[in-house]
DNA sequence: TCTGGTGTTTGCGTTAGCGCAAAACGGAAC
DNA sequence: GTTCCGTTTTGCGCTAACGCAAACACCAGA
């Protein structure tokens, strides 16, 4: 079993307020694993039988329909956890991880979480302050799609992406891992069609520059106009 | 100060685990009061100086744009906590919660939370598990706006509402509180107009009865086929 | 009984965005 | 260098749903 560098976690929100000799007994417990790009960590409808926290790579959530239509629940960065099944009371995975880039993940089995919030109720704690805030952003994301327009949508997304992903570069940022139309479009609720449309007119007004799988935002200060404005003035 | 009947709440989810003299502590922090119909229990962007729960009545709780459109986030039953801001660290409230219904709340001072999950480890945990199935609840209603039809939403929704806070009839189900084609709207991303025209189809099949403020499902297992159906057959 | 206000219905023109289809492009493997 | 496959682009027709506007129903209070 591989030693973790507790140096490397400690400073996470999931473990604040937990002492170096806790934090130490807790990733005991864990395993760490690589996924290859492009490879499945779980599968919607899956049992359970671990939760994960992702160390380096990038990881994207998805839900699907029973009739086969996928949407991104959301992208997971270094540094935070997934497939918290176990803590809402879930037996199964409610959506499916995929690993969007190389990554390096530490592993835990579900069996192991009773105990730990026992000894360590900062985790409880601490967990719980994480998913309100994805149950914010999720409400957030709900108001987006029912009182903006598609643009405004992808601008957020965008925007979001270069936030939680973005790699500084001399002018502009770039989006650190692979993502298609196909994804945006599955994180606004529409089509990969309107959001290649979409990113041809911006790519037009030299606000972007993207390619296969890779965004640049070029002038992110015009995106946020774009973002925020209600529903009005076109092209000059 | 009221004192509260420990044998109304002891089986309530958030109270799962905690011995009665456990409750009888927790209560004792607690105050209580009553919100007329229509009037505000708190609003959005307040600073959150105290968490809920509902003992009668129904409260909406919706969240408003900073242009003013709003979205219905949910609609909590007797028995449900919410006002939960300082559990995911915010200090203002994210949303605004209207008594749509005579209702009568416990309340606690969020101060006061800390304390008590100190003192209680397993209201942390219920309260994850809380959170998490509304994260949960909030992801299906991102897939349902992203991948059906306005139709299908509609009908989804009133099956919540019809299972969540349903009135048995002799033949069919009502919601039992004043509910308005425009809070319809505000819950599937659509407008009232287009609800309206729904509804109104739907009388004229039998399958609802409606009037002000006012919805009985006639025959929910038609409305459930409706709310089922991928994107083909119209009326006959 | 009348009157005002809030919620509801309905008609009609408009359109944002979908859906289909076909072509062009770009990487990776051989 | 060539081939192959997944991604992206773009055109075109269509329609679900919006937005506006006007009429209507219902309840509460004077």
């Amino acid at each position: 079993m591989a030693k973790v560098d507790t140096s490397l976690v400690a400073h996470l929100p999931l473990f604040a307020g937990v002492t170096p000799e806790a934090l130490d007994e807790i990733l005991r417990e864990a395993r760490s694993a690589r996924y290859p790009r492009n490879s499945a960590i779980f599968e919607q409808g899956a049992d359970a039988q671990s939760f994960f926290l992702l160390l380096h790579g990038h990881v994207r959530a998805a839900k699907t329909t029973p009739t086969g239509e996928q949407i991104v629940v959301r992208y997971v960065a270094p540094g935070e956890t997934f497939g918290l099944a176990m803590a809402i009371g879930a037996v199964q995975y409610p959506a499916t991880a995929i690993a969007v880039d190389d990554s390096v993940v530490l592993i835990w089995p579900t069996s192991a979480w009773p105990r730990l919030v026992e000894r360590f109720p900062s985790l409880a704690a601490n967990t719980l302050q994480t998913v309100g805030t994805r149950l914010q952003e999720s409400h957030t994301r709900i108001l987006e799609m029912s009182t903006q327009q598609v643009e405004q949508r992808v601008a957020h997304a965008l925007l979001r992406l270069a936030k939680q992903s973005g790699r500084k570069l001399d002018h502009g940022i770039e989006i650190d891992f692979p993502i298609s139309r196909q994804d945006i479009a599955q994180m606004t609720g529409t089509t990969l069609h309107t959001v290649s449309r979409i990113l041809s007119g911006w790519e037009s007004q030299g606000l972007v520059e993207s390619g296969r799988q890779r965004i640049i935002l070029r002038e992110p200060h015009r995106i946020v106009v774009l973002a925020e404005r209600s529903a009005d003035s076109g092209a000059a």
